[in-house]
DNA sequence: TTACACTGTTTCACAGATGACACGTTCTGC
DNA sequence: GCAGAACGTGTCATCTGTGAAACAGTGTAA
């Protein structure tokens, strides 16, 4: 899966669009420190990309931006892989909260896959 | 303006979220934790509301969930959202997953209810 | 020149988030 | 009954982001 030592947030991104929107508005760091409640000092690193701002000064500064969050994230489903899951068992009861979350498909359907399956699996495991 | 104490960030709102997706999918602490990068004690603290998650975990988490992040942002705006996402899917390559991991199955077993739910999707799936 | 105000950056002690691991409990199979 | 595994949570050493303050430059006015 995804690598732990690279962040899933662009934080470089985050510190380009503030230092931009600071020149553009001809504001000291101090400045916009005062009025983001971040002290002067994080927002050099931060406008510099080192090290990784905590959650609560990402909101403040994309707050200030007026830019949502999540246009920072490095989406992961360039993966090639989508989701898969590895737990332990595969019950009916399993497959059955699967079908009702899937949005895909209607109420109807996922019952009627989870009937199916759950016979299915009720023969196949008693033939052991 | 806003309090420096108290986070910008629904730390407690996300840790729910993530509980009652878990527990939706029937899914242990650990699976989620293998399945997000995230450590089974940090998912644990998350859950039950305490401390301030970093960035990155609440990246994972809102990925994992398929959440935009700024849902959980508070707003100078105040919105009342207790909002359910239904983000997983139940493909046959997802059963397959299961069932291929399942320790109590064998692999042949596995392997037969594997692909009786593949045809079965197929045929449900397409009456639309 | 001198003195002062401002800029962005860096230093540094500290608070706290993290994951590996251990713990106690609850299932589950034998 | 009895192991053994899986469960959620607690412990703890390590790591890192933080802000106050110090710092080095750069005007700017007397």
């Amino acid at each position: 899966m995804g690598l732990k030592n690279e962040s899933l947030i662009n934080t470089v991104e985050l510190g380009r669009a503030i230092k931009r929107q600071r020149e553009e508005l001809k504001l000291s760091l101090r400045d916009v420190a005062d009025l983001t409640d971040v002290s002067a000092s994080t927002l050099s690193r931060i406008e510099n990309g080192t090290g990784r701002p905590d959650a609560d000064n990402i909101a403040r500064l994309t707050q200030w931006l007026d830019m949502p969050v999540d246009r920072l994230m490095k989406h992961a489903d360039e993966s090639v892989e989508p989701v898969i899951y590895y737990p332990h068992e595969a019950t009916p009861e399993i497959v059955e909260a699967h079908l009702r979350a899937d949005r895909k498909l209607s109420p109807e359907t996922a019952e009627a896959l989870s009937e199916l399956f759950r016979v299915a699996y009720q023969q196949f495991s008693k033939r052991k």
